[in-house]
DNA sequence: TAAAAATACTCCATAGGTATTTTAT
DNA sequence: ATAAAATACCTATGGAGTATTTTTA
C-alpha cells in the first residue's frame, strides 16, 4: 500500500507544477521530491508528471488521479478529529435498546433534544423486551438499555438511572362491568382473569403484581401470557381478561379498551408502580451516553442515584 | 497527517483483537504494533483499544473509527488500479468539444460504442465552433476537437482524423422557385442572396464556398451571417436567403427548409465538400484519445492518414 | 503456570538534506 | 546566463527486530 506521504506530495506538486515551490509548501528541499515522485510513477508503473526541464505539466493519467487523491487526503484529515468527537461524545454511535412503552413519549422528546446538541452522532435504536435487552448489554451489542422494573429493583451489575416512575393502572375491555367505577376495589379485581407477560421476561414487576395477589390471600388467576404491552392490551380488548400495566400504556391508544385507578382497601400491601430505568454496563462507558444522559428528561435528573 | 501503515496496523487489530496475530497478519512481530498503536492513540489523543492482559477490546472511538478507516484504505487501495487505467486510457476523463452537425448521427452512436467498451471512462462532451474548439485545445481544455472543414485543410499544427466525408447541399426556403426542380444548375443558383458563417469561424470552407462564386465571376450576396448551423438553416426558413451545408445537415429536420443537390455547369471549378475531423494537439497524447479512436464510425478508419 | 501485552535495546532502511550536474530557454 | 529538474552522496530518524519483563487468569 502506497503511503500517505506520497500522495501529498503528489497532490501539492500536482497544484504548483513546480518542484521547487511544492517542495517548499511541503517543508523540505527539491530533490527529495524528485525522487519521491519518480518514486511513486515507477511503483505504479505510471507517469504522473510531464517534465521539460522548463515546466511541468501533469499527464493525463496524473489529472485522472488528482480528485480521487484529494478525496483520500480529505478524508485522512477527517480522522482524527472524528476519533477525538467519538471520545468526547460528541460523534461516532450510540446504539440504544428500549421497550415499546417509551417509544410514545419519553423517548421522541429525549431523541429530539439529544439530536439537536449532538447531530454528530449515528443513533441506532432498537426496540427490545428488557430481558432481551440484557443479553444485548451483556453481549456488547448495545450501549444502554431502557426498560421497566419495579421500584427499586433496576437490574443487578448494571448501572441504571431512573428516568419515569409511574403507577400500575387496570386495563379492561371497555365493556366490562367494572368499567362502571371511575376508581376500583382492589378486592373486586383479585377475582378476575388476567392477562399478563411471563415472569421470565420482568422478574420484579411479575414478583410485584403476584405478590400483591398473595398478601390478599389469593393466587393470580392467568388467562394469558404475552411478552409485549402492546399485545396484552390487545389481548384485554379481546375479552380474554384484565392486565396491570404502566400508566404510559394509555399511549398506545388501543380502542375498546380503558384504563383505571386500583384503591388498596384497608390495611392491604401498597400498590404496585412501575419505574423505567436507562441501564448500561459500567465498563462499556461509551462517553456518548454521557451525553445522551445529559439530555435526560428533567424528572430524571434529580434521580439520578441508582433506583 | 497520519501514516497510512498506522491506519492499516489499526483496522487489522481491529478486526483480530489480538497483538500477535494482528502483527502476524501485518508480517511483523508484536512489540513494534504495541508501540505503533500506542503512538497512533498517544498523536490522537484517544485511546482506541482496552488492554486488560489477557484480551484487547475496541474502545467506542475506536469502533467509530473502523468503518472510516476501512473506507480510508479501500481508496487508498484502489488509486493504483485507478493510476493503471487511466494511463492505459481505459479509466479516467475525456474532453472532447464537437460542432453542433455531428450531435445528431455521427457523435450518438460513437459515444455508445465507447461507453460499451470502455465505461470506466468519465466522457465530457461540450458544443463548440470549431474556432472555439481550436482556442480550446490549445488551451489544455479539451483533449479533442470534432470540427468541419474542407477537404484538405485541416487546422495546421494538429494531428487530425477524418471521421466522414460529405457533399456540401443548398439550402433553400420550401416555397422558393428553384425547388421545383430536383437538381440544380449552379448558374441559377449563383445570384441568389445567401446565409453564410463568417469567414473567422470556419474559413477553409468559407474560402470554398466564395472561390466557387469568384471562379464563375461573380461575387457572392451575403444576406445574413450567423455562426451556428443550425441558426443558418433556421434563417433560411425564414427566407433570409439560401445556404450552402454539409448534407448531415438534413438531419436538423427544420420545417420549411429543403435541401437541393447542385450540378456544376461545363466546365466550372468542383463543387464545394465538407470534412470531419476528430483533431487534437500531439503533445498532449491523452491515451484514452487512443481508444475513442478505436472507437471511431468503421468509414474513419481506413482514412487514418492526415487528410 | 501460561499466555499475552509491555518494555528495553539494537539495527538498518529510507526520508530528507547538501552539493553538484545537466539542460533548455 | 539562468532557472529548474536530475543526480550523487551523506546523515539520522524511526520502524521493525530480538530478548526480556510484567501481569493476570
Amino acid at each position: 500500500m502506497i503511503d500517505m506521504r506520497l500522495w501529498r506530495q503528489f497532490a501539492v506538486l500536482a497544484q504548483e507544477l513546480h518542484f521547487g515551490r511544492a517542495a517548499q509548501r511541503l517543508h523540505m528541499t527539491q530533490p527529495p521530491l524528485t525522487q519521491a515522485i519518480a518514486g511513486l510513477e515507477r511503483t505504479l508503473g505510471v507517469r504522473l508528471f510531464e517534465r521539460t526541464q522548463r515546466s511541468v505539466r501533469l499527464t493525463p493519467a496524473g489529472a485522472a488521479l488528482v480528485p480521487q487523491v484529494q478525496q483520500l487526503l480529505a478524508l485522512a484529515q477527517a480522522l482524527p478529529a472524528h476519533a477525538q468527537a467519538a471520545a468526547a461524545g460528541t460523534g461516532g454511535r450510540l446504539r440504544l435498546a428500549f421497550v415499546s412503552t417509551v417509544g410514545f413519549v419519553l423517548l421522541p422528546s429525549w431523541v429530539r433534544a439529544f439530536r439537536a446538541l449532538y447531530p454528530g452522532v449515528r443513533l441506532e435504536l432498537v426496540e427490545a423486551t428488557g430481558d432481551v435487552q440484557l443479553q444485548a448489554l451483556a453481549r456488547g451489542e448495545v450501549d444502554a438499555g431502557l426498560l421497566l422494573h419495579s421500584p427499586g429493583h433496576a437490574p443487578v451489575g448494571l448501572q441504571s438511572l431512573c428516568v419515569a416512575h409511574e403507577p400500575l393502572l387496570l386495563a379492561l375491555p371497555q365493556n366490562h362491568p367494572l368499567t362502571q367505577q371511575s376508581v376500583l376495589a382492589l378486592a373486586d379485581v383479585l377475582p378476575e382473569p388476567l392477562v399478563i407477560f411471563p415472569r421470565a421476561s420482568l422478574p420484579s414487576l411479575h414478583d410485584a403484581i403476584t405478590g400483591l395477589y398473595r398478601s390478599a390471600g389469593q393466587e393470580p388467576v392467568v388467562a394469558q401470557e404475552a411478552i409485549q404491552m402492546q399485545t396484552i392490551v390487545n389481548l384485554v380488548s379481546s375479552e380474554l381478561g384484565l392486565a396491570w400495566v404502566p400508566a404510559s400504556v394509555q399511549q398506545f391508544q388501543r380502542t375498546g379498551v380503558v384504563y383505571r385507578q386500583v384503591q388498596a382497601t384497608g390495611s392491604a400491601a401498597a400498590l404496585p408502580a412501575c419505574e423505567t430505568s436507562l441501564v448500561w454496563v459500567d465498563s462499556s462507558a461509551n462517553p456518548t451516553l454521557a451525553r445522551w444522559m445529559e439530555c435526560a428528561p428533567p424528572s430524571a435528573q434529580a434521580q439520578s442515584r441508582p433506583c
